[in-house]
DNA sequence: AGATTGAACGATTTGTTGATTATTCAGAAT
DNA sequence: ATTCTGAATAATCAACAAATCGTTCAATCT
């Protein structure tokens, strides 16, 4: 089985050097089988499809991201604001960086979320866990007052979908999605509300 | 011209016509001439092009809906989270019975909002105009308090992304929907930061 | 003169053909 | 028996031709 695994990682490394050359679509299957000088029907012994290595190549990738996530999540000595800015602001970083400047990623992101609508889902979800996390924690410190975690999370999560989708940005600069992504979340754990406490103000406040 | 603008509006009734019995794509000036007893050539003289009739029809449609818009978000004997409420979800409601719900004019959103991307931001600032009235009469009320309306109106707007783009809402139903917006709206009134004042959980409450 | 036409033009779409490519599988190799 | 190959297959793509359609404008009509 460790036999099979390390084929499995050399198909996948010889994929992601075409795929980050040459784009998804302009990499053949033979030319990957080639590079790992097998033919090419030998590569469906180690995956269904080409799109399963694509798959694979950005579980690998998004696992490493995951786990940064889940750090920033819990990072000791930060109050829980500080924590769930520093989670959007990753993500957004990383989307910004990854897809809108690099059109390879694109292409890759394109096509599994179109062909394999689960992934993307599957993705939601795990940041919807680490969220839970966060809003837990946040309340047995008394930061925040949430009756249901999950589904506040879920709303979380809406709330900020236009920073997941590249398509929405419509030429938006980094700095101004961050602006904006800043505003968002001060309005989720401030609200618009009248309070009696000493409200923070919901303005623009620079990010970085 | 009163001359002129009857048969611009005879231009228009034809081309709705068509656009909504065979798509935008599959109807031909000549057609929409053709219906209007008059030249293909003769409608140039009212429309620079046929994405201009398509326009035309949008904003007219559009301009009762922003009236209607306008009526909700100052209804008097309602206080503020009521008139927001209305307005959001009468926008949701709008897009999805119009888009969703109807192929002939989602093509024609889909090709307006692509070739005129324009007109998509036109219609994000008009509805931010009530939303800044809407946020004003709120915090003169002392119901909300708000430092920079303008900037509030377009972070609403961020959060409430989702619920424009029928292609975010894989699936979900129109009571799904609904659900979530409460729920987004009941997080970016209330927030999620803890008060002193008794403060309104946060959790699932049925929207219509 | 101003309004209108419809043929002419270029851009776009459609249809067709011939590669190219993902995937399969009968058989060769180990 | 298991692993692997590479030709066969079917699906997709690319390139080209024909047709269609949006748009223009010289000529015609009112």
């Amino acid at each position: 089985m460790s036999e099979k695994d390390s084929v499995r990682e050399q198909i996948v490394d010889a994929a992601k050097k075409r795929f980050s050359h040459f784009g998804y679509a302009k990499t053949t299957m033979a030319e990957v089988a080639g590079d790992c000088a097998m033919s090419p029907g030998n590569l469906y012994r180690f995956f269904p499809g080409k799109l399963d290595i694509a798959e694979a190549i950005a579980t690998e990738d998004y696992s490493k991201h995951l786990d940064h996530l889940r750090k920033l999540a819990v990072a000791p000595g930060k109050d829980a604001r500080t924590r769930l800015h520093d989670l959007l602001f990753e993500e957004l970083r990383r989307t910004y960086h990854k897809l809108e400047k690099d059109p390879r990623a694109y292409e890759m992101a394109r096509v599994i979320s179109s062909e394999r609508p689960k992934f993307a889902l599957w993705m939601l979800e795990n940041e919807r866990k680490i969220l839970v996390d966060l809003l837990e924690e946040a309340e047995r410190r008394g930061e925040f007052s949430i009756a249901d975690k999950e589904f506040t999370a879920e709303m979380v999560q809406a709330a900020t979908m236009k920073f997941r989708y590249p398509q929405l940005w419509s030429k938006l600069t980094l700095p101004k999605l961050e602006r904006e992504l800043e505003g968002v979340m001060n309005l989720l754990i401030d609200g618009l509300c009248k309070r009696e406490s000493a409200a923070r103000a919901v303005g623009h406040e620079a990010a970085a």
